[in-house]
This record gives structure tokens, sequence and C-alpha cells, in this order.
RNA sequence: GGGAGAGUUCCCGAGUGGCCAAAGGGGGCAGACUGUAAAUCUGUUGCGUCUCGCUUCGAUGGUUCGAAUCCAUCCUCUCCCA
């Protein structure tokens, strides 16, 4: 006899699609609060530049997973992960349904399929040691190690993808087990949601592309480049500090760019990250999407959002 | 008005007689993704009946077996002198 499992609403999609806004208007029509899916506004003080669900926005609903972190401190999907299900759990012994929401697929994927992630076990050393090899010897060299040790990981990692190779071979050296054996012990244990996940989405790709090009512009008036000098002048961890919205004023700061063109490469930058959580968006399976411009507003979008959360919760029996 | 230079495929930019549908980068499109994931990496990018053919390198005409590359004229732009 199976245990009933949780159930869930997650929003998902490309940045500027306007999650926020639907998870909101979801946790108000369903008793549920947000639980956000997104690898940066877990840190504190970076606000403008992540899209950080406002201070109004965060009195309309509680919010969870936001501003957890301070920028120097590093974070990952193992931690996101685990912090996550505590987060549903209590959630729902409260009674109120979770709705995760963010652009980050990897956290979100690996919460809702259960992604069990093992002890974490590092060595800098072999890792920096490969690094070498890699600057000496070229990649190949690297991942013909792993051809030998892993020969479907090693088929499956791009050579020139020097990081992901060097990660299987750590894993490989400290564990004893491969990247193949670990990932298929990773999804040993079923999902406990039942979720109902929906996707933001656009026919026409440039209407997002102006909708991201609007809000960067939004973004600056807002205090952006405030937020970026402090941000710069932090120690940011590794994981903050690969934020979209501050490096990219480097060389405005330095006086070597315009404020012009440091804008437009932050522009561009965002759209080529749109595009990339479109590619993993597009082959999760089970999404509903929903296309921006197939509404006349965004009101009737939120209807429908709140049908497919009506049907899905039936469905699951609640 | 005089002088110097530049116009190349969506953009920037190499190419200075054949090996050029044209390097490289950007962008676009497509894809991968299990501990830094807002990261990292891959493929593709004139057209077609696609191991071959056709149309491209400001315009027109010319030289040549052969031109993006040489010559002439024209158009546009930049800079310098007036």
């Amino acid at each position: 006899m199976a245990e009933k499992k949780i159930p869930l609403v997650a929003v998902v999609g490309p940045t500027a699609s306007g999650k926020t806004r639907l998870a909101i208007e979801l946790c108000k029509a369903f008793d549920g609060e947000v639980v956000s899916g997104d690898s940066m506004q877990l840190y504190k003080q970076l606000s403008i530049a992540t899209a950080k669900p406002t201070a109004e926005e965060q009195q309309e609903v509680p919010h969870h997973l936001i501003d957890l972190l301070e920028p120097w401190e590093s974070f990952s999907v193992a931690q996101y992960t685990a912090l996550a299900h505590s987060t549903i759990g209590e959630l729902h012994n409260r009674g109120k349904l979770s709705v995760v929401t963010g652009g980050t697929g990897l956290y979100i994927r690996s919460l809702i399929d259960n992604i069990a992630f093992a002890p974490e076990q590092r060595d800098e050393l072999y890792r920096e040691e490969l690094r070498q090899k890699a600057k000496a010897e070229g990649n190949e060299a690297v991942h013909a190690l792993l051809c030998k040790v892993d020969p479907q990981a090693a088929k499956a990692i791009h050579p020139n993808n020097l990081g992901r190779v060097i990660r299987a071979l750590e894993v490989f050296r400290v564990a004893g087990t491969t990247m193949t054996q670990r990932q298929q012990q990773s999804k040993a244990v079923p999902s406990p949601y039942d979720a109902c996940i929906i996707g933001i989405g656009c026919n026409d790709r440039q209407k997002l592309y102006d909708r991201i090009d609007l809000r960067v512009d939004n973004m600056l008036k807002e205090g952006l480049l405030d937020e970026a000098r402090l941000a710069l002048s932090m120690q940011l961890s590794p994981t903050a500090a690969q934020a979209i919205g501050y490096k990219e004023f480097i060389p405005y700061f330095e006086g070597r760019q315009s404020l012009e063109e440091a804008t437009a490469v932050l522009k561009q930058q965002t759209r080529n990250y749109a595009k990339r959580q479109l590619t993993w968006f597009k082959r999760e399976e089970g999404i509903h999407w929903l296309m921006l411009d197939n509404y006349n507003c965004y009101e009737e979008l939120v209807a429908e959002a709140v049908s497919l959360v009506k049907k899905a919760l039936i469905d699951f029996g609640h």
C-alpha cells in the first residue's frame, strides 16, 4: 500500500515570463505558499538582478527559500533539494499547498524527481591535478581517463566539457562508484510528490526577448547599478558570482565601456539564458505549457492555470 | 573645392587572381545537462532536386581560361586639408 503522495504545483519557464506573479495567484487560489526554485534568489542582497519577488509581493503570500544565504556562501543542488523537501513537508503538515517556482531547471527537476544525493565527497587536489593535465595535454587526455573508468559517462560528456569530465572522474576516485552507477542509484526512491507542472512559454520568441529587454531597463530604474556596485564589492561565492546582472557592468565601472554598451551586453546575456532555460524545460515531460501570446491578457492565462491546477488536484485525489 | 581611405554573407571582421559560399567572433536556431547550473559544453547557420548545381563580397562595365580580390566609371560613408 503506497503512502499518499504530497500534491505539488510547480511554475517553470524562462526568465521574464511572469512566473512570480502566476505563483502568487495560484497560492491565493489554493491556499498555497511559494517555494522558490531559483539558485540566485537564495541570496540576500542580490535582489533586483535576480528579479526576486518584491517586499509587497512577499506580503501577499508567504515565500520560502529566498534570502537564506549570504552572497559569499556557496551552494549546491544537493543543499537545495534538502531544504526544499523539508520546506514542502512542513507546508503539507500545515495543510498548505506548495507552489514551487523558479527558473533553475536542475534544482526543480532534482526536487520533483527526488534525486538522491550522497554525502558530498570532494577531492580538490585531484581536481587540480586533472586541470593541470588538461592544460598540458589537452582536454582529450583527461577525457581518455574517463573512457577507461566509465565509458558510458564518457560517451555522454563532451571532452571539452572539462568540468563535468573532472567531476565524473572525481566521483569514481572518491566514492569508488562510477558516475553512471551513481546516477542510477540516485533514482532509486520514487518521488513523494504528485506534481502539476505549469510552464509559461511564448510562441513568438521575439516577444519574450522584448520582455527581457524591457525588464532590464526597469531593473536599471530600480537601482540595479547600486546593487551591482555593492555586489561586486563583496567576495561573492563562486555560485553567486555567476549571477547575470553584476559582472556585465564591470567594463562600465572601469570606464572601458559606456552604460549603453554594458546594458546591451546584459540584455544579451539574459536572452541567451532564457534560451537555455527553454531548451531545458522543453524536454521535460509532463509540463502543461501556457503560451503568453495565446491570451489577450494575463488574467486569462492565470484563469487557465487555475483550472489546470484544480483539475490536477482532483485527479490526485485531493 | 583639394587629399587619404573604406564599402564582404543577419552584425563585427579576415580575405588582395584559382585551394572562397568566403577564416574568426557575435547573434539566431537546435541540442546536452545529477553537487559552481543565471554555470558549463556541443552542433548548425546563402539557395537548391545537396558527393553536384545555382546566386552572393556597394553598382555597372571591362581585363582574364578564371575576380571578393586587377582596371574604369558611378553611388555611399569616414577622415584630413581648405
